[in-house]
DNA sequence: GTTCCAGTTTACGTTAACGTAATCTATGCT
DNA sequence: AGCATAGATTACGTTAACGTAAACTGGAAC
C-alpha cells in the first residue's frame, strides 16, 4: 500500500537543499546526529535523515551545540524509559526553556534599540539630503 | 555639582557582579571592547566601562561575536559621520534584525515542542504512580 | 621585614565546528 | 578503454573565546 513514499536523497541533494557543505553533513554523521544507510560505499539518506538534518540546523540557529542536539535526539528516541530518565529529560528541557526565554527577552531589547537607531539614521539622512545649498 | 556620581570599580568587583572571570574581562579589553583607565598598573573601571561590559554580555547571549559587538560600539560612537557610513550602519542593523527575527521564530517553535514534551512526560509519570498493583 | 592578596603580563593549551587539501573509488558516458 | 563526476577517507589547519599556569608587582596587615 501507499506506494513509494520511501524517497531517498544523495548527500549533495541535501547539501544543496539546506545550503550546507557535504563536509558538514558527514561531520554531523560522525557526531552521531545522522545515520544514513549505505549502498556499497555511498551514503543514502532517508526522509528521517532529512528531518534530522533540518532539526540539527534549527538547533544550531538557536545556539545549541551539536552535542546538545544529539542528546535531545537520544532522549526523544528513548523517552519511554523509566522514571528517573523522564525526570532528567524534563529537567534538561526546563533549563533550556529558561535560557531560551531569557534569550528572547534579550533579543527583543536589541530589536527595539535597532529600531530606534535606524529611525535616527533615516532622520539624519533626510535632514542632510533636504538641506543642501545649491 | 552632583557630587561623586563618578563611582569606579575594580576588576574583581565587575567579575563578581556579572559572574565572569577576570581573565575574560581582560580579554574583552584586549579585543577593544573595554578601555579602562589605569592607576599605575591597575585597571580602574568607570560606569561607562561597566555598561559596556553589560552590553557585551548581552550581545554574547544573543549570539553576537566579540568582533561584531565591537563593530556596533564603534558605529554607535562614530555614527555622526558621513552618509555612506550611515548607510553601512543601517545595513548591518537590518541584517541582524532579520537574523534575530528568524531566531525568535525558531525559539518559539522549540518552546512549543518543549511544552508538549513536558506535558507528555508528566502524563506518563502520573499514569505510572497511579496504577501500581499492591 | 615578610607574608598575604589582588592584580598584572606572557604564553601556551583547549574545544567546537567545520575548511581544505590530497588521495582513492565507483560509475556512467562516449 | 578512457575520462569526467560524485562520493569517500584521512589528516592536518583554522577561528573564537577564553582557561590555565608561571612568574612578577605593589600595597596592607601583622
Amino acid at each position: 500500500m501507499t506506494a513509494a513514499a520511501d524517497r531517498t536523497f544523495s548527500i549533495s541533494e541535501l547539501a544543496q537543499e539546506f545550503d550546507v557543505t557535504t563536509r558538514a553533513i558527514r561531520f554531523y554523521e560522525s557526531e552521531g546526529l545522522l545515520t544514513p544507510e549505505r549502498q556499497g560505499q555511498r551514503r543514502i539518506y532517508s526522509r528521517r535523515d532529512r528531518v534530522r538534518l533540518m532539526l540539527t540546523l534549527r538547533g544550531k540557529r538557536i545556539g545549541l551545540s551539536l552535542q546538545e542536539i544529539r542528546e535531545l535526539f537520544e532522549l526523544y528516541d528513548a523517552a519511554n524509559n523509566d522514571e528517573p530518565q523522564l525526570m532528567k529529560f524534563v529537567d534538561i528541557l526546563t533549563r533550556r526553556e529558561q535560557q531560551l526565554t531569557q534569550q528572547m527577552q534579550d533579543i527583543q531589547l536589541v530589536l527595539r534599540e535597532i529600531g530606534q537607531l535606524k529611525a535616527q539614521c533615516e532622520h539624519w539622512m533626510e535632514k542632510r539630503s533636504g538641506g543642501l545649498p545649491d
